[in-house]
RNA sequence: CGGGGUGUGGCGCAGUUGGUAGCGUACUACGUUCGGGACGUAGGGGCCGGAAGUUCGAGUCUUCUCACCCCGACCA
């Protein structure tokens, strides 16, 4: 078993933190709060930020990049905005270092002051509607759709891995609209986006809804979410989309001249999803032996494993595996074909286990006899033997079936752990004892939301869109309420 | 910023009443192994986070300091 490990069950937060360093995806690194992201965990940010590039691009958008740094003074003109962000910045001061007189290192020389300070962007919608301005004059400039793969940082109090770092990377869409009916259908747009994407290639079945007052974006008019259960029963918002409505239009002044020749100012929407999606995967899916990745993620998709007692051995095993690897890799799939010499196979087994390689094929010397290779999937560690002449199509078909048992998997997981409660006790007794996503009445308020976090910890995750309408009292003020929302903890 | 903890070969740790550093693992070489984390033999690698002090002598005692981790408040 998972000697290297710690055990899931036992120490949740232990099994993740073990699994991310132990799987290679990440280390912390000289800088408090921030990680190195490492060859075999960037490869996953890859895939993310390829399939989530071309699904952007496929609903018309186009990638730009703004500077990481935003002049102080931008960041004011909109109040709530600055309020949420000033708390978590990052601030540039000074350009130039001189040699310390009294000593042998080095200091910030004064002279060097900045005349105005530069925030390193905890996120863009300043700098960007400020260019935003300069582009926009007429309907006829509207609507523009960007989007901008970067980095951004928010200095936070207490830092996980991939979950939440000082610095992290993600994509920033911000789109300029005519109409608020346009903006508030983009905004839609992207979280069904997300959401898809969540499904499709995450395998992670996800709620999506709207956030309360309290919980939505700074200079927000709305924030649309996505939000996972992760399988210690917590919650994790996974993605989130914006309607920012004409604030930043009017923060930055940027009106245009509709068909009628009227001026007004331009709407705008904005939407994001960052690394912490790793962490997402990671928790939903992985169990004591590492992770399991879903295929249509995984950097590798299948790993060779060959298992030999001399060189000729491997020599024959490799001319076998030199058929089946390039017809593998015609259909598109990412095989590795691991022939040293300097572990057994059974380390190796335990190794890309613990990396969540979906598919592994072994071959030995009584496969090549018998013209059978051994596949094993990740996900059920089921071994079956396979003929070697139709193994492309198997493992085909197996990818797609290892996806999608790890999407039920997941939603039935999801499902198990939802809960509809009406009793304060029984809301309380969820929390404390078993955690999981609970729907529940609310009665709209602020003061309650607030309450509830305080004795629970638990917050509203979101409003969610499928929520029917029903006639209920609210979990903990007994005040009518028109539906259920969703409350969990989260991270 | 509050509470707790840890700093000793790359990593994980031990180190007794103070006596000049050891174990596991990883690494290197050779040999035997190889169908679920192999074994043997031989090697290389550490001024014990930093500073000051006590002492003939400090990984160990004292004081100060720095860093990191975990739990809370803040957050994607």
């Amino acid at each position: 078993m998972a000697k290297f490990l710690t055990n899931r069950d036992e120490n949740y937060a232990q099994w993740y933190n073990d699994l991310v360093i132990k799987a290679d995806l990440a280390e912390n690194s000289a800088v408090r709060g921030c990680m190195v992201i490492k060859p075999y965990g960037y490869a996953i940010w890859e895939k993310i930020q390829a399939e989530l590039d071309k699904m952007f691009k496929a609903t018309g958008h186009v990638n730009a990049y703004f500077p990481i740094f935003i002049p102080k003074s931008f960041f004011s003109k909109e109040a709530k905005h600055v309020e949420g962000f000033a708390k978590e910045c990052a601030i540039v001061t000074h350009y130039r270092l001189k040699k310390d007189e009294n000593g042998g290192g080095i200091i910030v020389d004064p002279s060097a002051k900045l005349e105005e300070e530069l925030i390193i962007r905890p996120t863009s919608e300043t700098i960007i509607w400020n260019s935003y301005k300069n582009w926009i004059h007429s309907y006829r400039d509207l609507p523009i759709l960007i989007n901008q793969w970067c980095n951004v940082v928010r200095w936070e109090m207490r830092t996980r891995l991939f979950l939440r770092t000082s610095e992290f990377l993600w994509q920033e869409g911000h789109t300029a609209h005519a109409t608020r009916e346009e903006a508030i259908e983009e905004t839609e747009k992207m979280i069904n986006v997300y959401s898809e994407f969540a499904q499709n290639f995450m395998a992670l079945p996800v709620i999506k809804g709207y956030k309360s007052e309290t919980e939505r974006f700074a200079g927000a008019i709305d924030t649309y979410a996505i939000e996972a259960i992760m399988q210690d029963g917590k919650a994790l918002q996974a993605g989130t989309s914006h309607f920012l409505g004409q604030n930043f239009a009017k923060a930055f002044d940027v009106q245009f001249t509709d068909k009628n020749g009227k001026l007004d100012y331009v709407w705008a929407t904005s939407w994001g999803l960052s690394t912490r999606m790793i962490g997402a995967l990671i928790m939903a899916h992985s169990d004591n032996k590492g992770l399991v990745l879903p295929p249509r993620l995984a950097p590798i998709q299948v790993i060779i494993v060959p298992i030999f007692k001399n060189a000729e051995q491997l020599a024959r095993i490799s001319e076998t595996v030199n058929k089946i690897k390039p017809d593998l890799q015609a259909k598109g799939i990412s095989v590795k074909y691991d022939d040293r010499d300097n572990n057994t196979p059974g380390w190796k087994y335990a190794d890309y286990e613990l990396k969540g390689v979906p598919v592994r094929l072994a071959i030995g010397p009584r496969d090549i006899e018998q013209g059978t290779v051994e596949v094993a999937r990740r996900d059920t560690l089921e071994k079956t033997s396979i003929p070697v002449n139709n193994i492309t199509d198997h493992i085909l078909t197996l990818l797609d079936d290892i996806q999608k048992n790890i999407y039920v998997k997941a939603a039935e997981f999801k499902k198990a752990n939802t809960f509809y409660v009406d009793k304060w006790d029984e809301f309380v007794n969820i929390l404390d004892n078993q955690g999981g996503f609970i729907m529940a009445h609310w009665d709209g308020t602020a003061e309650t939301e607030e309450k509830i976090k305080n004795e629970t910890k638990a917050t509203i995750r979101c409003i969610p869109f499928e929520s029917p309408e029903e006639d209920g009292k609210c979990i903990y003020s007994g005040k009518p309420s028109k539906r259920r929302v969703l409350f969990a903890r989260s991270y």
